[in-house]
DNA sequence: CTCGTAAGGTTCAAATTTGAACCATCCGGC
DNA sequence: GCCGGATGGTTCAAATTTGAACCTTACGAG
């Protein structure tokens, strides 16, 4: 029952920015996606994390750990995109259990359609509104929050 | 049909770390939320907001604008937060129309005991990682962030 | 005063998300 | 070789979220 340490001023204001630009900027992103290329956010990070993998394709557990969902949710938002023809599954031959999530040809298509939209509204919610020093500065920050955090998971 | 101007080494990771310290963070405060005061993150938010607000209460509106929801999502959760006794509805005696949202007795309480639960929790996933420097930095950029984001959806 | 439009909230159906339960397979130790 | 606990994914029901449609009330221009 130690009197809990408050939050000061620099800290609230902070949090607070934190959690109204997350808000602000997801909802952004998710409403330009998906007026511009009918893609949810999360579906276009499956997308991107894929092509950026060998092959264009991923484990499942390994996708769900770079995006940051549940595996149910993962597992639902591939069968999505499987129907839409832009993802296929494939087995993994060294592990029957194993399921790789790979993008098809689609999948690159709609991607490619889709980034130069994407990167723009990055750019009009965040990039561009800070100066180059800002950036490097949260880069670094942001950076570090997330690999704490990565490794306190596991 | 301009050529989309990518993303820098830099630019990139700043967007890489907002995207993931984003999701990580809120994933860790909602279940730390959830697991030690039964609320979830939006709730909690809207006790914290209406706290803050002269009379404990607020016009429904006004607090989903301060909140990054939607109407219906903030009348939903009103209700449920109603129905555990945390929050009241009351009508405006200017506006026929208006509801404000009011914290109870129980809500008070309530959010009293969760508070320096959640506040640990912050200072652990986020602020307590960074140091001052840092945490004034972020701040400021986040703060810029916001409000050009708010500015704009005005 | 009167109309047309904007604002405040709620309702509704549809899409998502989540954790728990579950099934099958894998692997290290004995 | 064989067992018991981890792993990989899916399924399921329940909770949440969202945008659009809707109803009622405000309010400013004529």
């Amino acid at each position: 029952m130690d009197e809990p340490r408050w939050l000061n001023e620099t800290e609230m204001a902070a949090w607070r920015g934190f959690v109204a630009a997350t808000n602000l900027v997801a909802r952004r992103l998710e409403r330009q996606l998906k007026d511009d290329a009918g893609l949810s956010h999360t579906q276009y990070e499956i997308l991107v994390q894929l092509s950026a993998a060998p092959a264009g394709s991923l484990r499942m557990t390994d996708l769900a750990d770079r995006l940051v969902t549940s595996k149910s949710g993962l597992t639902y938002q591939v069968t999505q995109l499987e129907k839409a023809g832009l993802v296929a599954r494939r087995s993994c031959p060294s592990d029957v259990r194993g399921v790789f999530a790979e993008l098809t040809e689609q999948g690159w298509q709609a991607l490619r359609a889709a980034a130069p939209g994407h990167v723009a509204a990055v750019r009009e919610a965040l990039i561009d509104v800070l100066t180059p020093e800002q950036l490097a500065a949260l880069a670094d920050t942001l950076g570090t929050v997330a690999d704490r955090l990565r490794a306190a998971d596991a």
